[in-house]
RNA sequence: GGUCCGGUAGCUCAGUUGGUUAGAGCAGGGAACUCAUAAUUCCUUGGUCGGGGGUUCGAGUCCCUCCCGGACUACCA
């Protein structure tokens, strides 16, 4: 096969953030499809760059009183630093706040308005007067209009659900400078993208470009069925100042949304390196000999299958020729949370643990689908100590020195077909990598090293070295095991990049292309053997996680709690507190702005009892509750505690009901209240109860 | 509710266009070995392939239906 040209990408990480676990899953998947296709013999090029642009980064500049340059280049050295320390190699890392991005979005922009795709719209938006800047919605929190619940995101209620513009809001409060917000009009500039569809069915349902999944969902929630196609939305791509970004050159005033120059990044980034080693961006992007190959996660899937192949097809680019999507991470089966320390930053990772090991444990897991990746920890443990020492090491650790002073023989002996068996699995391992299924690859490998134990097991190199007469079988039987190791060492290299290094020295061959696992390697010296990799110590995986942890809970901003009956106050600082409750469920929902006794007074919370319950098949969440507040006096409610509560437990308890709030209109009924509970939602839902001797109808205070 | 993806051993998963008796690794049980970082090897327990129905000479695999889990999307709190 002559050598493929290949342009690989991982995206862009923001310059927000730290690198965590969940980012690695993408980057390592991607640097081991690149250390492949290189180690084939391809010429194949890996680019990156941190994503910089946005609201976020300015906000987070002004807070720490430095520039944005500032901010974003110390968090890009420290990305750069936590990708080299994970064996992750980029060709070419770059910024999106570059001259080369800038003059790329340009470009690339003149095209989307010569075709006529761009057209102006106006924009209503809540504009903070104090920080002087619009406010995307998650800056601005204010009271649902739908539940009333207070200090509510811009864009849903945490509360109920709703979801919502931030200028429905009641009582709106800018985040940044607890100024009320006003209602400005702006130009927003749009793409058209509609104009697009033709284009975009065909290329993603063609079944080359996308995972069979992904291609589904577009087809179902976007693109519709080709005989009755749905519009696409047009896109909103501008931001009036202040914005940190790229001013639209023939829109002053107004700046490229972020989410237009960071997949630009890509070609930036390719610029940079190709100025850097006098190649020529055409032959990389504007070339049917270049595949270009995008990694990115399930969330922004929408973004790299339909804006961006409509920006490059527009612009006259290579469109991708396939774009790779995995799952989330999850840590022993659940989201990271940094209460319980599984949301761990590569930098922790990095001080506890060898990198190898999460390479290798990644490999495993990864497929070519769209799943969830889990990181168990007990697993994770078990998997890279049985495999990584106990199989592959091991092999290597447990023949070496028998041949340290004769180095290995001159000629390859008969081993049972052995070497051949593995020179043969190569095509299919190397399939396994090239389509993503590394658990696939791991697999096959793992099964060899299995085989090559059994032999050394069979022909107990430490029972031949008891009698010189056996030397030369003793030699050979060491020979074939270094050899089978070095097969594995290569077949893992894209990987464990370290192991194979290390394989290199000590067979004195460095680890180079794949098809050295082709031909045994005989007459030469073996080198001292040191250990070259250390046994994962549970301990180690504890104290990562212990240190993940983020055991301070968010300080109330006034430094008091009210307690429910509103006449005690308690300094949370100084109390004997031994149950060391976790900050989540504060953090996740902030304490509400003060109110007064009398707006306290305003909702009357009622002693109910629950006479009857039922569900509702229709509705998801909801229940339908009778309360009894006595004396004949009852309320429906609609309550959404489907998942947590079965309705015939529910019968005959006692709960809290907020008994004047005002009647809705729901699906199935009107709801005249509702029952108070705490909790996150779904199935972690806790109503409230009175101590024993309350009795209906009387008014909690 | 809609759309989609799943459900195979205690756990993680593999099962190619339907084809012998459903597999692997780990974990569990038993033994061997002592070269190796207490690593390894051999033997072994364990499955109504989510349930039911259908097509077929033959179904884990195809069709229908139901149950359960997940993702997205909506009504709604």
């Amino acid at each position: 096969m002559p050598p493929r040209r290949l342009l690989v990408t991982a995206a862009l990480p923001y310059a927000n953030g730290h690198i965590h676990l969940g980012h690695l899953v993408e980057y390592l998947q991607t640097d081991i499809w690149v250390r492949f296709q290189k180690l084939r013999g391809h010429n194949c090029r890996y680019f990156c760059a941190d994503d910089t642009h946005g609201t976020a980064i300015m906000i987070r500049a002004r807070q720490e009183n430095r520039s944005e340059e500032e901010l974003i280049a110390e968090m890009q050295a420290a990305h750069e630093r936590d990708f080299a320390e994970f064996g992750i190699e980029f060709d070419n890392f770059g910024s999106t706040n570059s001259d080369e991005n800038r003059a790329l979005c340009a470009e690339i922009w003149q095209s989307i308005r010569d075709a006529g795709l761009v057209k102006e719209k106006d924009v209503e938006q809540l504009f903070d007067p104090e920080a002087g800047t619009f406010l995307a919605d998650r800056f601005v929190r204010g009271t649902c209009p739908k539940c009333a619940a207070t200090d509510q995101p811009g864009d849903n209620c945490s509360s109920c659900g709703t979801t919502y513009s931030p200028a429905e809001l009641v009582d709106p409060q800018s985040t940044l400078s607890g100024a009320t917000p006003e209602v400005r009009t702006a130009k927003h500039l749009f793409i058209e993208l509609e104009q697009l569809h033709a284009f975009l069915d065909e290329w993603t349902q063609c079944g080359e470009h996308l995972q069979p999944e992904i291609a589904n969902y577009l087809k179902g929630h976007f693109l519709g069925p080709t005989d009755k196609p749905e519009p696409l939305r047009d896109w909103d791509i501008s931001r009036p100042a202040p914005y940190f970004g790229f001013e639209i050159p023939d829109s002053p005033g107004n700046y490229w949304y972020v989410w237009f120059d960071a997949p630009i990044g890509y070609i930036a980034s390719t610029r940079q390196w190709c100025d850097k080693h006098g190649e020529n961006l055409d032959d990389w992007w504007k070339s049917d000999d270049c595949e270009v190959h995008h990694f990115i996660g399930k969330d922004i899937t929408y973004f790299h299958t339909l804006f961006w192949p409509g920006m490059l097809k527009t612009a006259g680019y290579s469109l991708p020729s396939k774009v790779h999507i995995h799952g989330f991470l999850t840590v022993d089966g659940e989201k990271m949370s940094k209460s319980k320390g599984t949301f761990v930053n590569a930098r922790t990772y990095l001080d506890h643990l060898d990198p190898s090991y999460l390479r290798y444990f990644y490999a495993s897991k990864l497929s070519s689908k769209v799943d969830d990746i889990d990181l168990s920890l007990d697993e994770f443990i078990a998997k890279v100590d049985k495999d990584l020492r106990g199989k592959f090491v091991n092999l290597a650790s447990r023949s070496a020195k028998f041949v340290a002073k004769t180095g290995l023989s001159a000629t390859y002996p008969k081993d049972e077909g052995l070497f051949d068996a593995a020179s043969s699995a190569a095509a299919e391992i190397a399939q396994a990598y090239e389509s993503c299924d590394y658990s696939k690859a791991t697999r096959k490998i793992m099964a060899l090293a299995d085989s090559a134990n059994a032999f050394v097991e069979a022909n107990k190199p430490w029972e031949l070295r008891k009698d010189p007469e056996n030397e030369q079988r003793l030699q050979d039987v060491c020979t074939i095991a270094l050899n089978l190791f070095r097969q594995l060492a290569i077949y893992l290299a894209p990987v464990l990049p370290k192991l194979a290094e290390q394989t290199g020295v000590l067979l004195g061959d460095p680890i180079t292309h794949w098809d050295q696992a082709q031909t045994p390697l005989v007459g030469t010296p073996v080198a001292k053997f040191k250990h070259m990799i250390q046994k994962i110590e549970e301990k180690d995986v504890q104290k990562m996680i212990e240190e993940s942890k983020e055991t301070t809970p968010p300080t109330p901003a006034s430094g008091e709690l009210a307690s429910a009956d509103g006449n005690e106050s308690a300094n949370t600082t100084t109390l004997n507190d031994p149950w060391k409750d976790p900050g989540d469920p504060l953090a996740a929902e902030p304490l509400a702005e003060e109110c007064t006794f009398d707006d306290f007074m305003k909702v009357d919370l009622r002693v109910a009892r629950i006479v009857s319950a039922e569900h509702i098949e229709e509705a998801r969440k909801l229940l339908k509750l009778q309360l009894s507040l006595g004396g004949g006096e009852y309320r429906q409610v609609f309550a959404g505690i489907k998942a947590a509560y079965d309705p015939e437990k529910l019968v005959g308890r006692l709960v809290v009901c907020v008994a004047n709030l005002a009647p809705r209109k729901m699906k199935f009924g009107l709801s005249e209240g509702m029952v108070v509970a705490s909790g996150p939602g779904g199935s972690e839902i806790y109503v409230l109860s009175p101590d024993e001797g309350a009795v209906p109808g009387q008014r909690v205070h």
